[in-house]
Parts: structure tokens; C-alpha cells; sequence
DNA sequence: GAAACGTGGGG
DNA sequence: TCCCCAAGTTT
């Protein structure tokens, strides 16, 4: 035990990155954060948490903010849900707590979209209260070390691993030690060919010793992924196109898209069997050619078609929650990867129009 | 417990 | 190209 946290402190104090989010022990910026990483990268959410940081510095901007100004800052980074469940946290925190963030684990805990591994990670990082972060990089480390052979995904898996991370807890130090472990699964004990000649504590770890290290963390099949197949209509027109927003329930909960015909399986149907009923006149209306077919995700395949219309009167079917949006508005709107893709790369129409 | 919820990078 | 999966939470 002794020569485990020599061994982790002088790795730890040597290797670890410089992010931004481990210079403050601001309990809002270490949320704001936390909730970025949620299955993210560090890399992807840099950007965002700075833009955040710097649009949202505290919890009253945040709790007072039009919803959709937080969904813009977010966009492309997924999981929107995140966003709404911070701001009902900031307002919470607003009426609850005098707007200051609560202290004690329980409380952070109850906070909208903050479970277990964000309330340890909260209460360590900003409090130094000694709860263990329990996330993927941890389960992954924990697993090797102990060789665990529960799955993962387990319940019975998380209450080992609990049990022996509270053991191990420093009475002090709580913040190290959870940054620690998960820098160790962040950097070199990774999911295929772990650096264990860099590990610190390699000599320890009962899956290094038996030369198990790639049957750990044992996992369950998971199901295959749904496809969906998506065929947009790109409608312009005198410097303005035709957006929609998403219904509040489902994938991309209230963005922006383009008029969007969606299936989990290709019915291979016709351009005017999709859009037909949006136009008074089908046969005049559609003037440009379906163009190509643009491979958008990997695990989720979607398939976008673009098509056009020139004509000045477009005669478009009356829709809810359809708006004709200036070109110069949608940059305001918050939208999902397909539209973001879109903005970032205006191209896309003409390099679509040159087929 | 299982499914839903996004997106991007690495091997 | 295809598969994996990442500082998870909610329903």
C-alpha cells in the first residue's frame, strides 16, 4: 500500500496533463467540465469548455440564459441533454442554494444530470471529500489491477470496484488520487495494448502479473447499433432556407435541421414519395437533380440527400414548427452535427450542385 | 437491467 | 473500412 501511492505520487506529479479544468478548484468550473466529459474526450472538449466558461462564467449567467443560447455553445458536442440538465442545476442552485454550489456530496449528487461519477469527481476535485470517481479510465485500471472478473457493465462489478477504491482512499489527497487513477487509465493502461512498462504500479497489478491485461475489463456483447436513414431536403430561396425544429422528446431534442424524412431502414423511395406532399406543385417544384449520398456516422449510418429548389415560389405545404430563416439567422440557431457540418462548410451545396 | 442518448478519433 | 469506445446519466 505504501509503495503503491510512492510509486502513484511521483508518476502522477511527473505525467500528468496540463488541463484547463485542473488549475481552479472552482466548483463550477469543475462542473462545467465534468458534464463536458461525460463520455468525451478531453480532446473534443477543450474548445467547449472554454467557450463555456467564458459565455457562462458563473451559475446565475448560466441559470438565467435563454435555453437556446446554452444549446448553440454545445452544438456538435452531443448529448444535449447535458445542457438542459445544467441550466435546471444552475436554477436549482439559484433558488436552493443562494446560488452557490452545494458542499456536500448527497446534495451535488441530486443535481440534474450529476450521478455518482460527476458527484465523486465534484466533491474530490473541488471539496477534496474522499469518494471515489468511478469512471470508464477507473473501472478499467481497477479491473486490471485486481483482475476482476465481473463485467463492467455489472452492478456487482461497481460494487467491488467501490469497495476497493474506498479502501485504498488517502484520508488526504482525495483529489490526487481520483486524478490519478484516472490519468492512469486516461494515458497508459488503455483499452488495447496498455503501456505497462511505463506503469507505475505495473508490479502490483494481478493482470500484468498473471500477462492478462488484454482479457480485462471482461465486457458484455453489446447490441448492435440503430441505423437510421435520413433524407433531407435543402430548400433556398432568395438568401433564405428552410429550417425546422425538432420535436423536445427523442435524438437531437429542439435543434434546427433541414426538412428531414427519417427511417431505420432504407425504403429506397423516390425523392417526391418522401417530399411530395410538401409541394403544391411536385412536378415543378423539384427542379434541381438528387445528388449524392454523403456517409455522415459510423455507428449510426446516415445517409443525406440534398436537393434544391431554384424557383422563387416554392409553394411549400404549411408545416408546424417549420420557419423560413435568413441565411444570416440560422448562424444563431442551435443545430445538430449534419447542420453544423453544413455551417462550418458552406460548400457542401455547391459541391453537391457541381454533380 | 437495458435502451436511449452524439460525436469523433484511434487501431 | 469497420469496430471500438470515450472523465455517464436518465428513464
Amino acid at each position: 500500500m505504501q509503495r503503491f501511492f510512492q510509486r502513484l505520487w511521483k508518476w502522477y506529479g511527473n505525467h500528468a496533463r496540463n488541463l484547463p479544468w485542473r488549475d481552479t478548484s472552482n466548483p463550477y468550473q469543475i462542473w462545467v467540465s465534468e458534464v463536458i466529459l461525460q463520455q468525451t474526450r478531453v480532446a473534443q472538449g477543450i474548445d467547449y469548455y472554454h467557450n463555456f466558461i467564458f459565455t457562462f462564467p458563473d451559475i446565475a449567467s448560466l441559470a438565467h440564459a435563454p435555453e437556446e443560447k446554452i444549446l448553440k455553445i454545445w452544438q456538435g458536442l452531443g448529448y444535449y441533454s447535458r445542457a438542459r440538465n445544467m441550466q435546471a442545476a444552475a436554477r436549482l442552485m439559484m433558488d436552493k442554494y443562494g446560488g452557490n454550489f452545494p458542499v456536500r456530496y448527497s446534495e451535488i449528487a441530486e443535481l440534474p444530470g450529476v450521478g455518482p461519477y460527476t458527484a465523486a469527481a465534484i466533491a474530490s476535485f473541488a471539496f477534496g471529500l474522499p469518494y471515489p470517481a468511478v469512471d470508464g479510465n477507473v473501472k478499467r485500471v481497477v479491473a486490471r489491477l485486481f483482475a476482476l472478473h465481473e463485467p463492467v457493465q455489472s452492478a456487482a462489478f461497481m460494487q467491488q470496484a467501490l469497495a476497493l477504491l474506498q479502501e485504498l482512499m488517502p484520508g488526504k489527497r482525495a483529489a490526487d488520487f481520483n486524478q490519478a487513477m484516472i490519468e492512469l487509465g486516461a494515458t497508459l493502461c488503455s483499452p488495447r495494448n496498455p503501456a505497462c512498462d511505463q506503469c507505475p504500479v505495473a508490479e502490483m497489478c494481478e493482470a500484468h502479473r498473471t500477462g492478462t491485461t488484454d482479457r480485462f475489463p471482461v465486457t458484455r456483447p453489446k447490441k448492435a447499433a440503430v441505423k437510421r436513414y435520413h433524407d433531407y431536403l435543402f430548400l433556398e430561396s432568395k438568401g433564405e432556407t428552410w429550417l425546422q425544429k425538432r420535436p423536445e422528446m427523442g435524438i437531437w431534442a429542439g435543434l434546427y435541421e433541414f426538412p428531414v424524412h427519417i427511417l431505420e431502414y432504407d425504403a429506397g423511395l423516390s425523392p417526391l414519395e418522401i417530399f411530395g406532399n410538401w409541394f403544391y406543385n411536385p412536378g415543378e417544384a423539384v427542379v434541381a437533380d438528387r445528388t449524392e449520398f454523403t456517409h455522415l456516422l459510423t455507428h449510426q449510418t446516415i445517409f443525406a440527400r440534398f436537393w434544391h429548389l431554384c424557383s422563387d415560389r416554392t409553394n411549400i405545404v404549411e408545416q408546424k414548427n417549420c420557419t423560413r430563416i435568413a441565411m444570416e439567422e440560422i448562424e444563431t440557431l442551435p443545430v445538430h452535427r449534419l447542420m453544423h457540418k453544413y455551417l462550418e462548410k458552406k460548400d457542401w451545396r455547391d459541391s453537391t450542385e457541381k454533380q
